[in-house]
DNA sequence: AAATATAGATGATTTATATCATACGGGAAA
DNA sequence: TTTCCCGTATGATATAAATCATCTATATTT
């Protein structure tokens, strides 16, 4: 991880209006001097379960994982975070330490501002606090709406379900480099690694992507978005 | 529905410490006047998919579920609220309809406050805000937690937690009256009600619990807890 | 450069779970 | 009262997915 200094002003940041629009000069002010940038490569870990909350997150560029790893030692992905997502804001209220690890699947820029600043200004105004609210129901929506989701389908419609997700929520083209390891696919969908190995090889095998290493081509986005659901 | 008429303050209710701690006198004397009490009978639809989101709820007594229901016209069971849950607090702040639909499983009694009035009052008061924040955090911690849990597990883990929430989290007893029917344990589980039903006879046959009807005593707690763990 | 780990790939086999079929009892509706 | 639906129950079978095994290619460490 690496701090970066020549840290230009959040007003001149394109996610600026995502959450701090609301704030006045002067909690503007109280932010960005709260506020720092890191630089983290691709595969170092951002936070670990069990660390102290302390700060608020949110991602500039890169991509991020949050997972958890069970007694067995296996981890599981609890959800992949973008650039503009705000990576542990369901969290940072409960006054609990991380239930989860950040690490970061590209090399990554993330915002980083002190949690006692962000609650003085969120309890110093009310259109930023709900504003605040209103992102956290957001984020839960899509959870539950992923959640149910994944409930329909098998694995097939997972997987197809995450090769659109990188498509369309993260790259925005149809040909990309997949961010995770077979493995970590797996991970995130409860999905053992050679099922997810053999699942890629057969939609090839059906025309419906094009693979080469950890590039991964959309042939077909209608039958990939149908899998699972025509039966 | 029926709504109550002779109800009482708010600050007689057991659940008040729960979120309204922090009110002033004149804010709670707002709250209480923007409040409803509404009973419901077992089976009665609260609220319904695509219903605008006009009230913050909670559950004063009784058990509801929120579910959805997908194009095939199947349920899926997102969560069983008990008493002293803030049923929609995750959603109420997107200012989206309700994206599933909220049903009594037991005789239900809920209060109901005009979401206008908790709003104004979450941008008036600071404190109430972080607390609101707080509540939000707390359970969607929950959340992922419970979904890491039945991740890991298989359809005998999955229905040996859920009898141990019930008797847990839920009746406080080890005997009691399972509120869902074999199919809706199998709908907030994603498991079909035939393997549903066969799992549970066989933890009868295995001496882990005992079913008569809807009751089921659990007789092997810490061999329930230690399904799919101990692998 | 050699040695070692890790990712990707695929086949054979086992296990878990869904599906299909049938049956029975109880409550709701005709 | 009879009929019909629904919940519970269980068996037989089919299918999905996990597990075990083996192999290659590619990184990574020594």
């Amino acid at each position: 991880m690496k701090i970066k200094n020549d840290i230009l002003s959040c007003k001149t940041c394109v996610y600026h209006q995502l959450l701090f629009g609301e704030l006045n000069d002067f909690e503007y002010k109280l932010v960005n001097e709260a506020r720092t940038e890191m630089l983290f490569k691709r595969g170092e870990v951002i936070k670990e379960e069990g660390e102290t909350v302390n700060s608020f997150l949110y991602l500039r560029r890169g991509l991020v994982k949050l997972y958890k790893t069970d007694h067995h030692g296996k981890d599981h992905i609890l959800s992949i975070n973008k650039p503009g997502d705000f990576v542990n804001l369901l969290a940072i209220f409960s006054e609990k330490n991380y239930q989860y690890s950040i690490a970061a699947l590209e090399d990554t820029l993330v915002c980083d501002v002190k949690l006692e600043v962000l609650k003085y200004v969120v309890s110093a105004n009310g259109d930023f606090s709900l504003r605040v609210l209103k992102k956290m129901s957001q984020i839960s929506e899509e959870i539950i709406e992923s959640r149910f989701e994944q409930s329909q389908k098998q694995v097939k419609g997972r997987i197809a379900q995450i090769l659109l997700f990188f498509a369309e929520n993260i790259y925005h083209k149809e040909v990309f480099q997949l961010p995770l390891t077979r493995r970590e696919v797996g991970e995130l969908l409860s999905i053992t690694t050679e099922n997810t190995i053999r699942t890629l090889s057969e939609f090839r095998k059906d025309g419906l992507i094009d693979i080469e290493g950890k590039t991964i081509q959309l042939l077909d986005k209608e039958r990939l978005e149908n899998i699972n659901i025509t039966g």
